[in-house]
DNA sequence: GTGGATAATTGAATCGATTCATATTTTGAA
DNA sequence: TTCAAAATATGAATCGATTCAATTATCCAC
C-alpha cells in the first residue's frame, strides 16, 4: 500500500469515505464513537491528508502569496511576520516570494501564485503591475498592495504616507540648520523612492536657501549605500552635502559604514544622516540612526486582513486604501 | 465558463486534451504548427494551469519547505536566499516557515509541508525532531538539517562546526588578555547554543586563570540581548565580566545597545564583545562587532542541493553531513 | 407501537491535468 | 506505388479528498 488515503482509513475503521471526510472537516456531524474509531484508524495507518486533492476539489488553496522587494530587508521581514500572524489566526499559510527588485522574478512569483490558486496575493510591487493584478483579480484572486498607496480604487492597499515621511525627514534636517541636502535612493520607479523624494522636495521648497541633490542607486541595499558613501567621502569637503537623507535604513547604514571606515567624515558633525523604516538595527548603528518609523508588522497584519475580507465578500467588496502616518525618530546621527 | 481548463483549450485549438498537455510539458512531442495553435488558444482564453490538479497526478509538489528559527535574523534570511537561488535553478519554489523558536509552530509547519507533499524539507530544528523527520522520510519526503550537525547517519546536514566557532571566539578573547568571560545565549536546547558554549569551555580550559560565566536567555534576539546588557551594566564593576561572547550577533547587538545607551560601560575598554554569524549589520554597529562568520547563503544553497540529490536518488542516496569551518572576524568591539 | 422528525451514514460524482496504450498520419526507402 | 517505421495525436482512466442527494438509524411524543 504505497500511499494511505481516505479509502484505506474508511476500510480500516469500517465506515464510508464520506464519514472519514466528515470526521476531518466537520466532526460535529459524526457521532462521538465513530469519530473516535476513525481517528484511531488515522493514527494507526499514519494517514496524512493530501492537500493537492483537497485544493483541487475546493478550487482554492489555503495559502496567501506575499511578494516582497527584498527579504533581507528587516522592514519586509517585519511585514512578513505581521502577515503570517494574521494568516495563522485563520489557519492559513503565507508563501514568501522574494523579487529582489527584479521584475522577472516578480512576474515569476505571480505566475506561480496564480497557478497555485492562492487565496490572494500581497505584493509590494516593483514596476507597473496594474494590468497583471487586474487579471489576477478577474480570475478570483484578490490582491492587496503593500507599502504602496494607489489612487486606483480597484485595489486595496496598505501604505505609509511616504511623501509625508520624506517631508518629515528633510524638515528635521533643515530645522537643525542643514542646508545642502543629498537624497540617496533608487530606482525611482519604486514609488517609495519617488514619494520620499517628493516629500523631501516639498520640505526644501519651504525652506529658502536649502538645496537638494539627488543621488541615484540601483537598489536599496547596504552595499549600494556604501558605494555612495565612498563617493561622497572622496569629494572635496566643500562640495559635500551637509546632510544625507537615505531612502531606507539599509542605504543609510551603508553610507555610515563608508563614512566611519576611515573616520574622515564624521556623523553628524560633518554630515547629518537620516534613514527610513526604523529597522531594529538603526538604533544600534555606529552612530545611532535617526529614521522615519513605519508600523511594519501592523502593515502586514492589516494587509492580510483586507485580503481576507475581500476574499470573503467577493465582488461586493469595497476596496480600502489604508494609509498610516510615519513618525520621526531622532537619534544621534542628526545631532539629536 | 467559470474556469478555463485544458478541455476548453483543446476545444478551442481543435485538438485533444492529451495534446494540450503535451504542449505544456513536452513540446518536442508535438508538431510545430500544433504547438503554435495551442499556445494561441491558451493566450486567447487566458488559461492558467491548475497546480493542484497537476500535483495530485504527480503525487509530489514542486516546492521545498524551509523551516527556520527566526526570519528576522539576517543569518536565516541569507540561508533562505541561498536556498531560493538553488531551487530557482530547477524551477522550484521555496516555502518559508518561521518557527520563531516555538516548538508548536515548528510542528505545525512540518504538518503543513507534509500535507502539501513538498519535495523535501529543510529545517533548522528547534527541539528533538528526529522521530518526526524519520516519519517524513519514510513517507517519501527527504529532509536536510540546516545549521545543525548530526551524528545520525540517516540524515543529510549542512552545518558549521560551532564548537570550533565558540573556541575561536573565546580564544580570541583570552589571547587579547580577557579573563572573566561571560557567555550569553539560550535556550541551551538549541544545538547551536550548546556547541558554541562547549567550544567556549574548551578554550577556557586551555587558558589557566580564565573563567567562564554562562548567562541564559530565552531566545536569540536583540531584545533578550538588551535585557542581559542592562543586567550586566547594573552590576558592580568588579563583578562584571571583562568580555562577553554572545551566541549570535542579534544578542551581541542588544548587549551593545544596553551598554552604550548610558555610556557607562565602554566597549571594548571595559568589556570586549564578540558575536556570532557576522550578519551585515555587525560591521555597522555602534562599535563594529567582532564575530564568527558562517557561509550562510552557501549553506542554504548546499542544503537544497543535497535535498535534490536525495530526492532524485531515493533509497539509494548516501546521506552526507557537510560541515563548513567558521572564520574569526576581528573588529573594534574586541579591541581589534 | 407508530408516525414523524432529526441524526448519522453512505457512496457515486466531481475537481482538472497527466498518462499511456492505441489510433492515425507522415515519411522515405524500395 | 507500397509498406514499414517513425512521428503525432487521441481520449478514457487516474490521482485522492470532498460533496450532497439519498438512505438508514435513532429518538421522542402520543
Amino acid at each position: 500500500m504505497a500511499v494511505i488515503g481516505v479509502r484505506d482509513v474508511a476500510a480500516s475503521a469500517g465506515v464510508s469515505v464520506g464519514t472519514v471526510s466528515n470526521v476531518l472537516n466537520s466532526p460535529g456531524k459524526v457521532s462521538a464513537g465513530t469519530v473516535k474509531r476513525v481517528q484511531a484508524a488515522i493514527t494507526k495507518l499514519g494517514f496524512v491528508r493530501n492537500d493537492a486533492a483537497r485544493q483541487l476539489r475546493a478550487g482554492r488553496s489555503r495559502s496567501i502569496g506575499l511578494v516582497v522587494l527584498d527579504v533581507a530587508n528587516p522592514f519586509f521581514s517585519d511585514v512578513a511576520r505581521g502577515a503570517e500572524e494574521r494568516a495563522a489566526e485563520q489557519g492559513l499559510a503565507v508563501l514568501l516570494g522574494n523579487s529582489d527588485e527584479n521584475i522577472d522574478r516578480e512576474s515569476a512569483y505571480l505566475d506561480l501564485f496564480e497557478e497555485q490558486r492562492v487565496l490572494g496575493v500581497l505584493i509590494s510591487p516593483l514596476g507597473d503591475v496594474g494590468g497583471r493584478l487586474a487579471g489576477l483579480r478577474a480570475s478570483g484572486t484578490p490582491t492587496v498592495l503593500v507599502d504602496r498607496q494607489t489612487d486606483d480604487q480597484n485595489f486595496s492597499s496598505v501604505a505609509v504616507d511616504d511623501v509625508a515621511g520624506g517631508y518629515l525627514a528633510v524638515s528635521h534636517l533643515t530645522s537643525t540648520g542643514r542646508t545642502r541636502i543629498a537624497f540617496v535612493g533608487g530606482p525611482h520607479a519604486l514609488r517609495q523612492v519617488a514619494d520620499r523624494l517628493a516629500g523631501a522636495r516639498k520640505a526644501i521648497a519651504e525652506h529658502t536657501g536649502a538645496t537638494l541633490e539627488s543621488i541615484d542607486t540601483d537598489s536599496l541595499s547596504v552595499l549600494q549605500g556604501r558605494a555612495v558613501g565612498e563617493q561622497l567621502r572622496a569629494r572635496n569637503p566643500a562640495d559635500r552635502p551637509d546632510a544625507v537623507f537615505a531612502a531606507n535604513d539599509l542605504l543609510a547604514i551603508g553610507v555610515l559604514q563608508a563614512f566611519s571606515m576611515l573616520g574622515d567624515v564624521q556623523v553628524p558633525r560633518d554630515v547629518a544622516l537620516i534613514g527610513y523604516d526604523d529597522i531594529a538595527f538603526a538604533s544600534a548603528a555606529v552612530v545611532p540612526l535617526s529614521s522615519i518609523r513605519q508600523p511594519s508588522a501592523l502593515m502586514g497584519y492589516t494587509a492580510v486582513d483586507l485580503l481576507l475580507r475581500e476574499a470573503a465578500d467577493g465582488e461586493a467588496f469595497e476596496h480600502e486604501q489604508i494609509e498610516f502616518q510615519p513618525e520621526l525618530v531622532v537619534r544621534e546621527s542628526t545631532g539629536g
